[in-house]
DNA sequence: CTTACAATTAGTAGTTGCTAATAATAGGTG
DNA sequence: CACCTATTATTAGCAACTACTAATTGTAAG
C-alpha cells in the first residue's frame, strides 16, 4: 500500500513532466526518476498516455491544422482567427492581457490593436504576398487589460493589386477602434528562392 | 541529360508536395511518384531534406515555442532609446530580426514598424499618461529582416492636451516608414472616465 | 561497338523508440 | 509458507529511417 502510493505519486509526476514537455522519450524519463524503462512504459500504459513519437505527430498537427491563410502561417497571425472568407470578410480576437497594457493605467497599447487590425487585413486579401501601404487609424476609446477585442475587416475596395481594407474593433459592444488601411499584394512575379 | 531534366523536376515536387505536408513518409513519397524508395531518399539525402520524423519534430516545436498569440516586445518602449528631449524630439533604434518578418519574404511585419513609432511619439510627449487617438501611416518601401530602422519624431505641433507628432523611420538613409500620430495626454487622476 | 558514367534499384546491417508478451526477482502480507 | 504486487529483464518484432555496397539500366561519347 505504500508502494502503490508511491507508485501513483509517480504516476502523477511523469503525466506532468510529459504535458510539460511532449518531447521526453521513455529513455529519459527513466533516467530522470530512476526507474527502468520498462517501469516507465507500464505507467504510460496504465495512463493511456501515448509513446513520444505520436505525442509529437500530435503537437505538430494541433497548429499546422487550418490551412486558409496565405500570407500568413498561423503563428503570424496577433489574436486568433475565427471566422475568415478570403476575398470578403474576417473576424478575430485578441484576448488582452496585462503585459499590453502600461502598467500605470492598465490601458493596453495602441500597437496591439493595430498589431490585431493589421494582420486581420493582410489575411483577408487572397494573396501570397500582402503588405500594408498607407493605414488611418482612429482609436475611439481606451482599451483596458483583460478587455477581450473582437475586430473585424472587409473589403471595401479593390483595383488591381490595391485593396481598401476597413477594419473595426469592439469590446462588450462598443467601437473602440476603426481604420482604414490599403494592402498591397505582391503576387509570383517576384517568386524568387522559397527556400 | 534528359534523364537529368526530369530527375531535377522530380526533386523540385517532392521538395514541393514535403513542404505541402511535412507527414508524407520515403515509402508514401515512392508510391506517389512511382519510384523506388531508395531514389527518394538519395533525393532527399541531396537536397537536404531531414527524414518525416525529424520534421514532424520541427513543425511541433515550430508552433509549440510560439503560444497562439505572438506578442510583440513587453517593454514600455519598442526599440532602445537613443536620444531624447521631452516634449522636442526623440530617436529609436530597432534592429529587425527574422521573427518580425513574414518567413516567405523575409519583410518585415507592419505592425513592428508602427510599434516602434507610436512608441516613440507618446515617449515624447511630456505627460504622466499619453494615449494615441488618431494615426496616418503611410509605408515607403519593405523593411527587410536584418535592418536597423532608425526612428526620428518631433511634435509638429500642440494644443492644450493634444499633440501631433510626426515619425519619421528610415534604414540606410532610405525614407521606409511616415506617420503622423495624435497624441492626447491625460492628466493626473483622470484615470477611468466612463467605460 | 565498346567503354564510361549517371541514374536507378536492390539489399544488408545498424539505429531509435517503441509494442507486446513472457519471465524472473524482490518485498511485503495474511 | 504461499500469494500478491511492483519492478525489472529479456526477447521478438515493427516503422522509418541512415549508411553503405552492389547490381542493373540507359545512353552518350570515344
Amino acid at each position: 500500500m505504500i508502494q502503490n502510493l508511491s507508485k501513483l505519486e509517480r504516476q502523477r509526476k511523469i503525466k506532468e513532466h510529459i504535458s510539460n514537455d511532449p518531447f521526453l522519450s521513455d529513455k529519459k524519463l527513466a533516467e530522470l526518476f530512476n526507474f527502468s524503462v520498462q517501469t516507465i512504459r507500464l505507467d504510460r500504459l496504465e495512463m493511456g498516455i501515448p509513446e513520444m513519437r505520436k505525442r509529437i505527430v500530435q503537437v505538430a498537427k494541433d497548429t499546422s491544422s487550418s490551412d486558409k491563410v496565405k500570407s500568413l502561417s498561423k503563428e503570424e497571425i496577433v489574436g486568433e482567427l475565427i471566422d475568415l472568407e478570403l476575398g470578403k470578410n474576417a473576424i478575430a480576437i485578441l484576448k488582452t492581457t496585462k503585459d499590453m497594457a502600461f502598467n500605470r493605467t492598465g490601458i493596453v497599447r495602441s500597437h496591439y490593436i493595430f498589431s490585431l487590425a493589421d494582420s486581420l487585413a493582410i489575411s483577408i486579401v487572397d494573396a501570397e504576398v500582402a503588405l500594408t501601404g498607407i493605414a488611418r487609424l482612429s482609436y475611439k476609446k481606451p482599451v483596458y487589460a483583460g478587455q477581450t477585442l473582437v475586430a473585424k475587416a472587409r473589403i471595401a475596395r479593390n483595383k488591381g493589386n490595391k485593396y481598401l481594407v476597413s477594419v473595426h474593433v469592439k469590446t462588450d459592444q462598443k467601437e473602440v477602434f476603426t481604420g482604414k488601411l490599403v494592402i498591397f499584394t505582391v503576387d509570383n512575379n517576384v517568386k524568387k528562392e522559397k527556400n
